[in-house]
DNA sequence: GTCAACAACATTGTCTGACATTCTTTCAAT
DNA sequence: ATTGAAAGAATGTCAGACAATGTTGTTGAC
């Protein structure tokens, strides 16, 4: 028997669905920070059962995508910004590093999916299409850690941006920063392409930096 | 009033005891990795009911410490090589940027605690009691996390620590191992100490790869 | 009118019990 | 020995219930 062939078909449950609307609709922002989520309404809303929803709180809280306080049930976190800033710097630690791995390593061929990644962001860009500009740039990031060679590096980053999806989306909807940010991420993509690990770290660590600027910016302008 | 006195006492639900106890169950190792739990017993064991412990075993996955493929249930990871490195990868990135920071911003005080700690642990390395090597241990890295001054970083640090805790203990029972690591500790305290950050990330990076050749080591003898 | 006590309501924590679906194992037949 | 089917075990999911805790609104006193 061929030892690795892993062709089993996970069965999706109701809980990893709920799990999965429930990620994405905290990403999406349809949630107030701070504010509660009912188990009844939320049984009611995805039509499953209340030990079902439960368990997928679980997870979520676990994910540190919403708080449960015993009694209080659970919310969506209303982080302040030293939070965000603890969130931002150890995304640097871990970004910096994939990107210069990702330039020692990456393929022919994944570099061109990298590469296309950032024309679909390129194209996003100059659109006004809020949704399309957050989830293209997370496909370049997601390429660039998918190739850094440590699938738990991956995991903890993408944990990591999970938890400041809102300011993401909220600052790259700032004026200029789109573009900014573009030039950024060209900038990441040419040093990869170049295998000049050096210089992606730097454009690495100058973007994180950067990102974290506009978020606070946004978050200062009260929205 | 004054405005940030926590005092509030979070109740302990069923379900967070559940995590607890359980966590401390897989530290110690008292399932064999690879080993399925079967919810109905576990049920029986802690006393408690089928919808808690689901909860609870919700969380620990979503933490990584137990796997749950569905319409199969809990079991215990059996982690490869590759995860292990993977794992240790990016502790040692995270370490020394802690222990970095540490060296920078612990107070006298902390400075303080963090000797104690040294010295407990040092008289838990000469002693025969495996346990006490491994908590002494976690209480001295704890503290140089907790002075880190982020969070986050110390939030996934001890995630990322507790997926390893196997390999910790058994590695702490090499012969000689709890010397050395006593060595590599005292320097990484000596450098903390003395404010001086260039050695302490050194030292630091020189331990977690040295305790994670340690690692290796008792994986390959087959225990 | 403001504030505090209290009652009514809403919400969560937890359990029991049930049943369909999906593994896993056993055992018989080829 | 391998295959297949049936029995058994375990999980996924639901419904309903009740106590404990939080929240809210009302009443009454000052």
């Amino acid at each position: 028997m061929p030892p690795d062939l892993n062709l089993r078909v996970l069965p999706r449950t109701v809980q990893q669905e709920t799990v999965d609307k429930l990620r994405l609709a905290i990403f999406s922002g349809i949630f107030e920070p701070g504010s509660r989520l009912i188990e009844s309404q939320l049984c009611v809303q995805l039509g499953i059962s209340r030990p079902s929803l439960r368990e997928a709180l679980r997870s979520l809280a676990a994910e540190r995508l919403i708080d449960i306080v015993p009694n209080r049930g659970p919310s969506i976190p209303a982080l302040s910004w030293e939070e965000v800033t603890a969130i931002y710097e150890v995304r640097e630690l871990l970004e910096v590093e994939a990107v210069g791995r990702c330039a020692q390593r990456i393929s022919e061929e994944q570099l061109r999916a990298l590469e296309k990644a950032l024309c679909a962001f390129e194209a996003a860009a100059s659109s006004n299409d809020g949704l399309a500009r957050v989830t293209t740039a997370a496909d370049f990031y997601s390429i660039i850690l998918a190739n850094c060679g440590n699938p738990i590096l991956e995991e903890i980053h993408r944990g990591l941006v999970a938890r400041i999806s809102l300011f993401r989306s909220r600052s790259m909807s700032l004026e200029g920063r789109a573009q900014s940010s573009l030039a950024e991420m060209r900038e990441i993509y040419e040093s990869i392409a170049a295998g000049d690990e050096k210089a992606a770290r730097r454009a690495s660590r100058k973007h994180v930096l950067k990102a974290m600027a506009a978020a606070k910016k946004s978050m200062d302008s009260g929205n």
